[in-house]
RNA sequence: UGGGAUGUAGCCAAAUCGGUAAGGCGUCCGGCUGUUAACCGGAAGAUUGCAGGUUCAAGUCCUGCCGUCCCAGCCA
């Protein structure tokens, strides 16, 4: 009878029982006389001891196979200081599935290009293994949040006929004959018509960017979370945003410490993140930034000014009622004072900057059709828009949560690079 | 797109005032019975991004091109 195959994570739960795992060869030490082997599963590393004297041949074999080599290591579990994580498997079986010879990835010391240019192979290292594993909790997370709160997923087309809000850069692409079609930026107008529908929803997608930007905090192609509510006002959204971000990092807390460690993330920093957080109104923030960034009121803030505002704070903060014209189209104006709009951003604390944009949507179609005049905005390619004011309008507000930066927040990552599996950037689409 | 850096072996990286290419990882060979990115000894591996220029002499100085990184704008 062979061995059961049982995942590295589960291994502290079989001692002394002879199983097998399955896997790939992370790395291989030794002398002549002893081999330690340490394999990965995807669940995590356990390293397998082969001593000469036990078996001949069996020492032999399991010497043989080179760095990411997959292999299947059979042995009895022990519990061992000596071991790193603690187990530890006693060989008694070896199988290599695949050769692998001259793995390009070395245990230390590689240039960002270099690891980009091989992130196929790069996914396997430490590192980015820690990293999906929170960006898979970060989404389960989100769904199990807004599943609760009474959300349903509604997506939104990819293909567009138009800029969603008519501001930045779109990727162009043929749809059929002489036809063109826009890759989406933003799914929330689809949204905005999913909620007249079904009351809360929201669309969990690709969302691109075709601006030409090379900063740490952006991508082509990226993931974003965009909740949408009927009968809903700027604080709705502004709840919604706080509870799910807390919920957020109290679920990565508690299902990856141990890639929080690898990480070297200051666990603590997480462990901040609890409601209430700080909220603030665009006057209040323009403030702040008196005599210290060179900020000029009525601006939008650029990322010296949201790291300036947030410095010092310990949880995210929330700034609300912004100058109108730096917002888009479709933001509700304060009914008190006509200069703002009912907009909310959410600044990750630790300089991680912006991760969430929303706030209210303007209810009035005579308001919104002047907004697309004065924008410049085709009005056919938003008459299904208009329709949503024209028939049973109420008040509504969501935002956009995007995904990448928040992995990067959560993980404590430089690079929003690192924060999706292979990222799009501006002169990178390999691999 | 603008500003600033940078390009040396498969990877990381040093080289003073311009003086004739360190070291480490990996690979190969040898050693070690508990390693923790193991360690010790030995070997192979470099038209110093490309094209030109200055000089007795250029990795080093100059010009152009290319690549990459960082910062900014745009935003999630």
């Amino acid at each position: 009878m062979s061995a059961p195959f049982v995942s590295i994570r589960n291994l502290q739960n079989h001692e002394g029982k002879t199983v097998a795992v399955r896997g790939w060869l992370y790395n291989r030490r030794g002398s002549k006389k002893l081999h330690f082997l340490q394999v990965r599963d995807g669940t995590g590393i356990v390293q397998a001891v082969a001593v000469k004297g036990d078996d001949e041949e069996l020492f032999e074999r399991a010497g043989q196979s080179g760095q990411e080599a997959s292999v299947v290591v059979t042995g009895s579990v022990k519990l061992d200081e000596r071991a790193p994580g603690g187990v530890e498997l006693k060989l008694t079986d070896f199988a290599e599935v695949g050769a692998a010879h001259d793995y390009p990835l070395g245990k230390k010391d590689h240039g960002p290009d270099f690891l980009l240019s091989h992130r196929h192979l790069w996914l396997r290292s430490r590192r980015p293994t820690a990293t999906l594993r929170i960006r898979d909790t970060i989404i389960r997370a989100i769904r199990n949040h807004l599943y609760q709160e009474g959300f349903a997923n509604v997506d939104a087309p990819m293909f567009t006929p138009n800029a969603c809000e008519g501001t930045t850069t779109l990727f162009e692409v043929d749809y059929f004959d002489d036809t063109k079609a826009y890759l989406t930026q933003s799914g929330q107008l689809y949204m905005e018509a999913a909620a007249l529908a079904l009351g809360k929803v929201y669309c969990f997608g690709p969302a691109f960017r075709a601006e030409k930007s090379k900063t740490r905090k952006h991508l082509t192609e990226f993931w974003m979370l965009e909740p949408e509510m009927a009968y809903a006002s700027l604080e709705d959204a502004m709840t919604l945003a706080e509870s799910l971000l807390a919920a957020v990092v109290g679920r990565v807390l508690e299902e990856n410490r141990t890639d929080l460690e690898t990480l070297e993330r200051d666990v603590s920093k997480l462990e901040a993140i609890v409601p209430p957080f700080p909220r603030i109104r665009y006057e209040e923030a323009a403030a702040i930034l008196k005599d210290k960034t060179g900020f000029k009121f009525g601006d939008d803030f650029g990322a010296p000014d949201e790291a300036a505002i947030t410095e010092g704070l310990d949880k995210p903060l929330l700034i609300t009622h912004w100058p109108h014209e730096v917002k888009a189209f479709y933001m509700k104006r304060d009914p008190e004072d006509d200069r703002w709009a009912l907009g909310v951003d959410v600044i990750a604390p630790e300089g991680f900057g912006e991760i969430v944009g929303g706030g209210e949507r303007a209810t009035d179609l005579a308001f919104l059709d002047s907004q697309l005049k004065a924008h410049d905005l085709p009005e056919e390619d938003f008459r299904w828009y208009l329709d949503l004011r024209r028939y049973g309008s109420v008040p509504h507000a969501g935002f956009g949560l995007g995904l990448e930066r928040t992995v990067a927040w959560i993980c404590g990552l430089q690079h929003i690079r690192e924060a999706i599996p292979f990222p799009r950037l501006l002169h990178r689409i390999y691999p």
